[in-house]
DNA sequence: TAAGGAACTTAGCAGTCCATGC
DNA sequence: GCATGGACTGCTAAGTTCCTTA
């Protein structure tokens, strides 16, 4: 690896929300803000420190908020005349341009295994682990598979067999986290008491079809809907203009989702209410819509006092009725929440429909407020296999279309109102379907590693090139391999937020300055990415690929794209050329993987005990997370869970330095006496000092861990980029219980992971 | 071949659950 | 038994990528 690339430590965003209230709460939160910086460059400098691959470093600075605010109304115009003509300008170079060596059809979109086998050297790793190969029993192929499912495989027959093995599992781990173990146990009694547990299916133990089709038999009961509006009791009343006014029903159903969002900061937004305003008029009638012609005077206090009132209510209840109430979710779990699939009883990710509400964008959303209109079984398509028993729609409905696609993954769709898009009912993360795309996904960056450095030696020969599309297509990859950020699509403008990605950058999100204090070529990132969550980063460049970056620059306006003759499409074409299967977000997958394996190797201390082995841990994941800017809104209560914690670190302070002189006490009185009994009192208070001091310990890592994790968010890389065998690994190697690193929802979707990784995986 | 659509992954938030400590 | 607060989970928005259509 070349030392510019100096993957996830030379970062040094400081982000923070886009929104105004977060801008505004930024303003006030700046000497907060400054400690935080100072604990993310701790956090970096240590990361650096431990890299010595990692040469390049960066400096941090605290970012100004003031600069994230975009372009004003007035610019928009312009910004939009600017578009049209740059999007006319791409096209027109795309085609000029346009190498003259059209590229095969060669690529693979679905990795089928017999591709995978038949590159030996590139994914050595795909089928490595001993029980993968051990599975020759499948010799049989998909095509002669049965459509009918056979027998669903359950818990039935090795349930004794196996329940006897997570006992005994339970038992050894007794020794090491009894805590934990209690809940997970807990839960697993309460579940064997309720139903009968799918058995384990190893499914990564089988081969793979690879004629496209994701299954070959699938049946399911069909969504939940949401349940239909109830309306307001008499009592509860909404007053215009200071006057009481009884609603119909389905203003009064839009009414009462504003009234629940009466606390929330989205309902202080102009653009809020106003969309808001628009689509609630339209459920009035006439005569509604004529006396209610004004959003400040209508008064929802009541109606969100009663959904308070309610909510308080249901924390009341007693333990009998939220009982009843967890078994009717279960109920409904057991009868919609599954489908079978290929003879595996599969549990689905989202069988409920998404009930009506307000639209609640994030960031300056354009179509906040907007009424997210109830979805009826006409609205649904229903995929299924042709000979499964079809799902039911209520009574007196239809579905909207019946459909036997077994070429796409979900169960239902629909169309949701505000975007036009469509929303899927589709399986949970630990089901076979999403496991092996999961694996797949982990394989092709595996295969990434392989050929980076070819990679990289071509994009810096690029930045050389003659032409202006391959020198900005160079120095985009660059972007996107050193600091992990998303490729950036185009995007309908006045339809979503304004936030970019690295192809669609303009150059008012960056700033460049040829020396800053001690460094030479610095490029300034400060832009709203997914989420509108603001990337910030200050970071050293090599000197071509900032003259490249001047002269993109050259004779453009703020709102200009900085890589006019560049987009995803363009980028992702040329990738593709490069490795088969290989995208602008293979690259996060990659760096993200390849850094957490690093920092484990560097953090991790043999002698450590199992809190600090843990700590490591979560400091190469927070690695990870700075790397790929997942940020967190700061915990509410944060502050005073900090300050109980240090009231409990001071404490056991006291308590420690008490113990010591009572064992101090004791020695004198045996050195005095010489006695037994003297004798077994100094063990007894020596004993005390050591366990006091392991929980002062254990206490201090603790904070700070939560400390260190204030506002970055950990688990978006823990479950979506983080190759799990890496962290499976360590945990086998350094002795450290999966439970500390994965909960349960997390082992069941890493099942595979957890069963194939040893000690010495490499990724 | 561009544009739009479909399918799927990635993302942060907020409500709920449940362990913990008194 | 109760209050507290952190962990977990569900939800759904917002991305990316590939496919289809005109």
């Amino acid at each position: 690896m070349s030392a510019d690339h100096a993957h996830g430590n030379s970062q040094v965003n400081c982000g923070s929300k886009g929104s105004d209230a977060h801008k505004h709460k930024d303003k006030h939160k700046d000497k907060e803000q400054r400690h935080k910086d100072h604990k993310k460059d701790k956090e970096r400098e240590k990361i650096k420190h431990s890299n010595s691959e990692h040469k390049e470093h960066s400096e941090k600075k605290h970012g100004d908020k003031e600069k994230l605010k975009h372009s004003n109304g007035s610019s928009e115009k312009h910004r939009e005349k600017h578009r049209e003509k740059r999007r006319e300008d791409k096209i027109k170079t795309s085609q000029e341009e346009k190498p003259k060596k059209e590229k095969e059809n060669g690529y693979v979109r679905e990795r089928s295994p017999a591709a995978i086998k038949s590159e030996p050297e590139e994914d050595n790793g795909f089928y490595s682990s001993p029980q993968h190969n051990k599975t020759s029993k499948r010799e049989h192929h998909d095509e002669g598979f049965e459509y009918k499912p056979k027998k669903v495989k359950t818990e039935h027959d090795k349930k004794a067999k196996k329940r006897k093995h997570e006992d005994e599992e339970d038992e050894e781990d007794e020794d090491i986290k009894p805590k934990k173990k209690t809940k997970d146990k807990k839960a697993a009694e309460g579940k064997k008491g309720k139903k009968e547990e799918e058995e384990k299916w190893k499914w990564w133990e089988e081969e793979r079809a690879t004629d496209g089709s994701k299954w070959r038999f699938l049946e399911h009961k069909g969504p939940v809907f949401a349940p239909p509006y109830e309306a307001m009791p008499d009592r509860v009343k909404f007053y215009y203009d200071g006057k009481p006014m009884k609603l119909n029903a389905p203003a009064e159903e839009v009414a009462t989702f504003f009234a629940k969002m009466l606390d929330h900061e989205y309902t202080t937004k102009d653009i809020f209410r106003k969309n808001f305003f628009k689509d609630w008029r339209k459920e009035m009638t006439s005569e509604e819509k004529s006396k209610l012609s004004d959003l400040n005077k209508c008064d929802f206090g009541e109606m969100s006092e009663y959904f308070k009132a309610q909510s308080e209510a249901r924390k009341q209840m007693s333990k009998a009725e939220k009982q009843k109430i967890k078994e009717e979710n279960e109920r409904l779990l057991q009868e919609y929440g599954f489908c079978i699939m290929d003879n595996h009883k599969e549990r689905i990710g989202n069988f409920r429909i998404e009930p009506p509400g307000l639209f609640r964008g994030r960031g300056d959303h354009p179509k906040m407020g907007m009424l997210k209109r109830r979805i009826r079984p006409q609205d649904i398509i229903i995929n299924c296999s042709k000979d499964s028993k079809q799902p039911k729609p209520p009574p007196g409905t239809k579905w909207k279309e019946l459909r036997h696609d077994n070429k796409v993954t979900w169960l239902a769709s629909w169309t949701e109102n505000i975007q036009g898009s469509i929303k899927y009912i589709m399986l949970n993360p630990s089901s076979r379907i999403k496991g092996e795309k999961d694996w797949q996904k982990y394989e092709t960056a595996r295969r990434l590693k392989k050929c980076v450095d070819r990679i990289r030696t071509q994009y810096r020969e690029d930045w050389k090139s003659k032409e202006m599309r391959i020198r900005q297509r160079a120095v985009a990859l660059y972007f996107i391999d050193k600091l992990a950020l998303r490729a950036g699509n185009e995007k309908e403008e006045g339809e979503t937020a304004d936030t970019v990605g690295c192809c669609s950058l303009r150059v008012e999100h960056i700033k460049l300055y040829p020396k800053m204090d001690d460094q030479e070529y610095v490029v300034e990132f400060d832009f709203l990415g997914k989420d509108s969550i603001r990337y910030y980063n200050k970071i050293p460049v090599e000197k071509r690929v900032f003259k490249n970056l001047q002269l993109f620059l050259e004779n453009k306006q703020p709102e200009d794209d900085l890589f006019d003759r560049l987009n995803t499409s363009i980028l992702n074409k040329h990738l593709q050329e490069l490795m088969d299967g290989l995208t602008a977000k293979v690259f996060r997958t990659y760096n993200a993987s390849i850094t957490l394996q690093q920092q484990l190797k560097e953090l991790a201390c043999p002698e450590d005990s199992l809190p600090a082995k843990v700590l490591s841990y979560n400091r190469a994941n927070r690695a990870v997370a700075i790397l790929c800017n997942h940020q967190r809104a700061p915990p509410k209560t944060f502050e005073k869970s900090m300050q109980n914690l240090q009231t409990k670190i001071d404490e056991k302070q006291n308590q420690l330095s008490a113990a010591r002189k009572q064992l101090k006490a004791a020695k004198a009185e045996h050195k005095a006496s010489h006695d037994d009994k003297s004798k077994r009192v100094v063990e007894l208070k020596r004993k005390a000092v050591q366990r006091i001091e392991e929980q002062l310990m254990k206490l201090q890592v603790q904070a700070t861990d939560r400390e260190e994790n204030k506002q970055i968010a950990l688990g978006t890389s823990k479950l979506n980029y983080l190759d799990p065998r890496i962290s499976v690994a360590w945990c086998k190697k350094w002795v450290v219980p999966i439970e500390k690193i994965y909960n349960k929802t997390q082992r069941e979707k890493f099942a595979w992971a957890i069963d194939m990784a040893e000690k010495d995986y490499e990724f």
